[in-house]
DNA sequence: CGATTACGCAACAAATTGGTTGCGCATTTC
DNA sequence: GAAATGCGCAACCAATTTGTTGCGTAATCG
């Protein structure tokens, strides 16, 4: 296993960790699917349907800003979120390596015991 | 905000909640790429270049394992890990079904303003 | 057999997370 | 202007996570 030193590799997966961290909860994906409609919405509308207190919906979404995942701005009394897709592709695109990294390994392992 | 019930909807967001917060690890990621050669590797081998014992390096891979990230065989006197994709190509496909739905909303967007 | 290697278990300790409550402030609304 | 709405801040609490250390045990090597 490679160091979780401070490199540009490091720091890139640095940012990967805060992002699936951010997305590892049910609460926090919840929220993500009410905004992937595309609509802004503010802190009380998604409010709405939880179970859980205002403030406990707002931390999750400042968990959710700080890591890119979602935007908000301040409209009158309100503020309003909205999504972000950028960083949820490029983990995306992560996966996606890894996965091919890994049919390729297998390939070559098939390719081996074949040949 | 829809509610964070225990329908089957909310049974596939806990699982997919799971795994993200397996990944949400900078040491956690670095084991999956360690493993992503598709090579099993045991328990020393996987703690040799991190600065972590090798117990922390053991509840991490346990972490990864519960979420079906990786799976493990006692062979010997070692325990050997490899990586199973399986889980993560489904979040590769949850991520991007939260795209495609982004896209979209984008695109009535643009249609309704241009039109 | 004795020493070494690889691991598992359990008991901590410290830091982080997830959540609530109480309060105050700005913005609408009537 | 007074009431209501939407939000932010801070204190606090309980549970989980992350990591260490110590010890025991099974497998391997000489």
């Amino acid at each position: 296993m490679s160091r979780t030193g401070s490199d540009a590799a490091g720091a890139r997966r640095r940012q990967h960790a805060a992002v699936f961290a951010a997305l590892g909860d049910e609460t926090r994906l919840a929220l993500v699917a009410a905004l992937a409609g595309g609509q802004a919405r503010s802190i009380t509308q998604l409010s709405g349907g939880a179970k859980l207190t205002r403030q406990a919906i707002t931390k999750h979404l400042k968990v959710l800003e700080h890591a890119g995942i979602v935007r908000s701005a301040r409209l009158g009394r309100e503020s309003r979120f909205e999504l972000d897709p950028t960083s949820m592709r490029e983990l995306q695109e992560y996966l996606g390596r890894v996965s091919a990294q890994w049919d390729q390994a297998l390939a070559r392992f098939k390719a081996l015991v074949e040949g």
